[in-house]
DNA sequence: CGACGGGACGC
DNA sequence: CGACGGGACGC
C-alpha cells in the first residue's frame, strides 16, 4: 500500500515518464501483493474489522484489514448500520507471515464457522460476477461430477451442490464459482439448456443471483406466510412500515372484469425501471398501500440486470388501484414509471 | 427510444 | 455450514 501510494504520487508529478513506468511498477505492485494479500472467507457475522485485523496480528505484522460490508443500504437514515459480508482481505507486510497465515489459520474454527484463508487473486474486474447458479442437475451427480463437468470452461474456485436439509439429498441445484467472469459466460454459453449423459433433463446454467437479491424474496416470502420471526431487527421495522397484512389473503373476492387479476390477486405492471432496480424496490414502493403478495423485477438472463420492467401482485381491488393511481408517473431515480395493471400475455 | 413473468439462489 | 473482490492520489 505504501508503495502503491508513493508510486501513485510519483506518476502525478513526472507525467511524462508514466508509460515508461507504468507497467513495470504495475506488474511489481501484483506480484508484491499476491505474495501478502489474503482473502478471509467464511468470518462469523459478528466479527469486526479490528478483530480480523487482530487475530491475524498474532502471526505477523499486519499492513492493511479490510472487512467487507454491505453498501450502507441506501435511501433511508435510520439503516446506517451496515452488515458484515463475512469475508475480508489481509494485507501482510512479511510474504512469510502470509504463508504461516495459511498454514496456521485457515480452517480455524470461530463460533459456529470454519474460515477459510488462501492468497487473494490480483484485484480485477475481471474476477468479479462469476459466480454460476445451476439448475435441473441429476440427483445423484456428486460435487467431483459437476466440477469435472463445468471445470474445462475455466478455473473453478469454489463449488457447492445444494442438498435437502432432511434427507440429505442432492436438490440438483448448485453454485459454481469461475476464476473469470468471462470463464464463466463461456459455461453459460456451452452448457445451459445442455442434457448430461444419463439424464433424461437439460440443465440451467445462469448467473447467481447476489445474495441480498436472493434473501430479499426468501424474507418477503416469510413475512407473508408470516411463520417466522427469526430475522432480525430491521425486518420488523420494514413490516411495519410496509404495512404488509398477511392475513388478508386468504379470503378475497375474486371478481373482475380486469385482466390483472387472478386468483391470487390483482398484478400490476411496472415500466421504466432502471437496471439496478430490485424487489426490495417494488416492495417498498407498493407496501404501504395495502397488502402486496409478490413483487418480481425482472431481469436478463445473463447479466442479472433489469430489463426494464417488473411485476407487483396485490390482495385488495382498492389498494392496487390506488397503488396505481399514486405511482403512475412516480418519479424512480431519473427514470418516471409507468404503472397499470397487468395486461394479458397475448396484448401488447 | 423502450413495453407485460413464471422452479429452485447456499446443505 | 458459509456472501470471493475493497480501495487508492490522503492528514
Amino acid at each position: 500500500m505504501a508503495l502503491r501510494r508513493g508510486h501513485i504520487r510519483y506518476l502525478k508529478v513526472c507525467e511524462v515518464q508514466r508509460e515508461l513506468y507504468d507497467n513495470g511498477y504495475e506488474q511489481m505492485m501484483e506480484d508484491d501483493d499476491a505474495r501478502t494479500n489474503l482473502i478471509v472467507n467464511y468470518l462469523p457475522q459478528s466479527m469486526s474489522q479490528d478483530e480480523l485485523r487482530s487475530l491475524f496480528s498474532s502471526v505477523g505484522d499486519v499492513e492493511s484489514a479490510k472487512l467487507i460490508r454491505d453498501k450502507v443500504a441506501g435511501n433511508s437514515p435510520q439503516y446506517y448500520c451496515s452488515h458484515s459480508l463475512g469475508y475480508g482481505f489481509v494485507n501482510f507486510v512479511n510474504p512469510n507471515d502470509a504463508e504461516r497465515a495459511i498454514s496456521t489459520l485457515n480452517g480455524l474454527r470461530l463460533q459456529s464457522k470454519t474460515i477459510k484463508v488462501s492468497f487473494a487473486r490480483p484485484s480485477s474486474d475481471m474476477i468479479k460476477d462469476a459466480n454460476l447458479y445451476i439448475s435441473g442437475l441429476p440427483r445423484t451427480l456428486s460435487q467431483q461430477d459437476l466440477e469435472d463437468m463445468f471445470s474445462r470452461y475455466g478455473n473453478i474456485i469454489n463449488s457447492r451442490v445444494l442438498v435437502d436439509q432432511a434427507s440429505g439429498l442432492s436438490r440438483g441445484v448448485a453454485f459454481i464459482r469461475f476464476d473469470k467472469r468471462s470463464e464463466a459466460e463461456d459455461a453459460v454459453k456451452h452448457l445451459n439448456g445442455h442434457t448430461p449423459p444419463g439424464s433424461s433433463e437439460p440443465i440451467t446454467v445462469k448467473f447467481a443471483a447476489n445474495p441480498n437479491q436472493a434473501r430479499n424474496s426468501q424474507m418477503m416470502s416469510q413475512m407473508y406466510h408470516g411463520q417466522s420471526r427469526r430475522f432480525g431487527g430491521p425486518v420488523h421495522h420494514q413490516a411495519q412500515r410496509f404495512r404488509f397484512s398477511p392475513m388478508s389473503v386468504d379470503h378475497m373476492g375474486s371478481g373482475g372484469g380486469v385482466s390483472g387479476n387472478s386468483s391470487s390477486g390483482w398484478c400490476i405492471f411496472i415500466y421504466n425501471l432502471g437496471q439496478d432496480a430490485d424487489e426490495a424496490i417494488l416492495w417498498q414502493m407498493f407496501g404501504p398501500f395495502g397488502a402486496v403478495v409478490n413483487v418480481k423485477v425482472i431481469r436478463d438472463f445473463n447479466t442479472n440486470k433489469c430489463k426494464g420492467f417488473g411485476f407487483v401482485t396485490m390482495t385488495n381491488y382498492e389498494e392496487a388501484a390506488m397503488a396505481i393511481h399514486s405511482l403512475n408517473g412516480y418519479r424512480l431515480g431519473d427514470k418516471v414509471l409507468q404503472v397499470s395493471f397487468k395486461t394479458s400475455k397475448g396484448h401488447k
